[in-house]
DNA sequence: ATTAGCACTCAACACCTTAGAGTGCTAATG
DNA sequence: CATTAGCACTCTAAGGTGTTGAGTGCTAAT
């Protein structure tokens, strides 16, 4: 009883598309144009129905339909088909990914800006997060008498730095040796590893590894998570967002680290591609926005979200074979950086295949 | 013949301080009412000859006067009186730095957020550039089998990392070793020092500096340079960016990190707090906006620039207060950092008195 | 030099009209 | 019984008109 006839589906299908790509309300003349072989009154009578079901709506009596959210999602998933991004846009992707080396911060700020160039929408990405992250290693460096630099190095190459303030002046060779001692002790822990050592070494030991720990439960606990953003300008393009007011929201969205810090690290939850259509009722502030999300990284060792912000009247199909291929060709470089193998086969899931 | 009488300043003066709070033409009644002893008619009379002089506008024959950007810079180094920004902002502002820690990532974040909420305008703030940097110090971390990790340390705690791909796989031991002998011939040099320690090592050791000096130069070319921006909602909130080709142009100017980049760069050559006024007419894409920015950091050791970004009509004087007291702080923060003290005195013309 | 007074200009707003796109409904059709 | 031609209806967008009011420039008087 819920479910659309073949041609109701076919018309939907159609309207969001036209609607897509043209940004007005589509008419049945539009429809009939596509050579459904029905008059435009049928047309008309089959939106009649998408509206009652929800799945469409009109601005006012005399106007074409637009999509609801409801429509959107339905689109997604059952009318659209899901295509890969064309092998031509990949290559020149990796292409770009390959120039820059070896460099977290210019992979996730590509990432973002090739994920903005490509979906022509805004994009966010966020580092990494590692869940029990374990220190690779440790170093002291002097900085001036009584002030040091502490660098952690964290497995898959996240490195954090602090400073130190030490009690009495220190010179390198001393630091250097309580560094190596503590490597000794510590490396390939996590953080609760790591707080266990306290009891096998002296005070001074002790206080550069709660700030070891601290690093580590703050890295743990997003608290030093980064946000590439990119693309905000493609949005404000789009004709939704020619008006003010929602030109604003769409920038505060944007600007408010702790809104989408939040919304990314829930899409760390579960697996794969997302569509976050309208908010889904749960995000007031994304009502008149779509979101595609994908988690990347390596499951369970290092993991990030990245996506597409756009208006509803996205080409979700598109965005999707976006993300989707981003995510899984950042997880591939990252995954190089990772000697753990044994986590290669549960993260397969977010490449692309 | 090219100065104005002080009844023209004073008007001239008026007429700003009024738009830049009305956002709307001031009128010749406007000013009566601030009280001159005149009537509106001589107002009108003074306003003509502002206006022919080329310090205000009409925007249509019926309308109030308008500052133009001459009068706007008239305003900004005749009439304006500088003040402080009040201490109580100020102990505000140095109680959140002190709050965060010894962390330079998140001194420039919260640089830019300070600036964008007490000015409410935009923020700009650079990472600091070193022109001649120094290595204080250089690590070698095995990752994987052929695969290390180069950290680069340099004066005033700036950290690079870089990933190495070894030719033959390596231990941690004989990364730790090599990383010594290259400190002990390396430390405290510029990259041209660097480079000349090439031939006193190995084929391996030489690659490895090869990366350092190329660290050392991304570093001075500012390529690795951070942009921390803030507060562009607030500007979008200015009646001036309601008209969404103007929203989308000051987004892009934020979004755009070479523009920034060399604006601000540019402004690191002179000392001082700058106020740049519609563009002053070298920059095309600044026509509707003006900036007040100031180089900060360490003269000679390390240097950035901060400053804040809105519409024409701003609070000049408050902008420039602000702008003032973070580089200065930021600038005195900086410092402590820095263990060479020859530097202090060229660089205190940076503080706020 | 200043100012009262007045004619003039022009954006902003409200109001009206028209055109046209698109609808829903109804009655006819194969 | 699904489909469709036809038609009345609705409502926005665009253009035109009139009015209002803020603000000006000019002139003649002080």
């Amino acid at each position: 009883m819920d479910d659309l006839t073949p041609r109701q589906q076919l018309i939907l299908g159609l309207v969001i598309r036209e609607y897509v790509s043209i940004a007005q309300p589509v008419g049945s003349k539009t429809i009939q144009g596509y050579g459904l072989g029905v008059s435009s009154a049928t047309i008309r009578n089959e939106m009649a129905v998408l509206e009652e079901r929800g799945y469409l709506a009109q601005p006012h009596t005399s106007a074409g339909r637009v999509p609801t959210d409801l429509g959107y999602r339905y689109f997604v998933e059952r009318l659209m088909r899901e295509s890969q991004l064309p092998l031509e846009e990949q290559r020149t992707i990796r292409h770009q990914f390959h120039q820059v080396g070896v460099d977290l911060e210019q992979w996730m700020r590509l990432a973002a800006s090739v994920l903005a160039r490509t979906s022509q929408s805004a994009a966010v990405v966020t580092s990494l997060r590692t869940d029990q992250c374990r220190l690779r290693h440790l170093e002291l460096i002097s900085i001036q008498d009584t002030l040091a630099m502490l660098i952690v190095v964290l497995e898959g190459g996240i490195v954090r730095q602090q400073m130190l303030s030490l009690d009495e002046a220190m010179g390198q060779e001393t630091l250097t040796q309580i560094a190596n001692r503590l490597n000794d002790l510590c490396v390939g822990g996590t953080k609760h590893r790591v707080r266990s050592c306290y009891r096998l070494v002296g005070a001074l030991e002790q206080q550069i590894l709660e700030v070891v720990v601290e690093v580590l439960r703050s890295v743990d606990e997003q608290a030093g998570l980064h946000l590439y953003r990119d693309g905000l300008l493609n949005i404000l393009h789009q004709p939704e967002f020619t008006v003010p007011e929602s030109a604003r929201n769409v920038v505060h969205l944007l600007e408010d680290r702790t809104l989408l810090e939040g919304l990314l690290t829930e899409m760390l939850e579960v697996g794969g591609v997302q569509v976050i259509i309208g908010g889904e009722g749960r995000w007031n502030e994304l009502k008149e926005c779509s979101l595609v999300v994908s988690p990347y990284g390596v499951s369970g060792e290092a993991t990030g979200a990245l996506g597409v912000m756009g208006p509803m009247r996205m080409p979700y199909s598109r965005a999707i074979s976006t993300v989707r291929y981003v995510a899984g060709l950042l997880s591939d470089l990252f995954r190089d950086l990772y000697s753990g193998v044994e986590e290669l086969a549960s993260s397969e899931e977010w490449t692309s295949d």
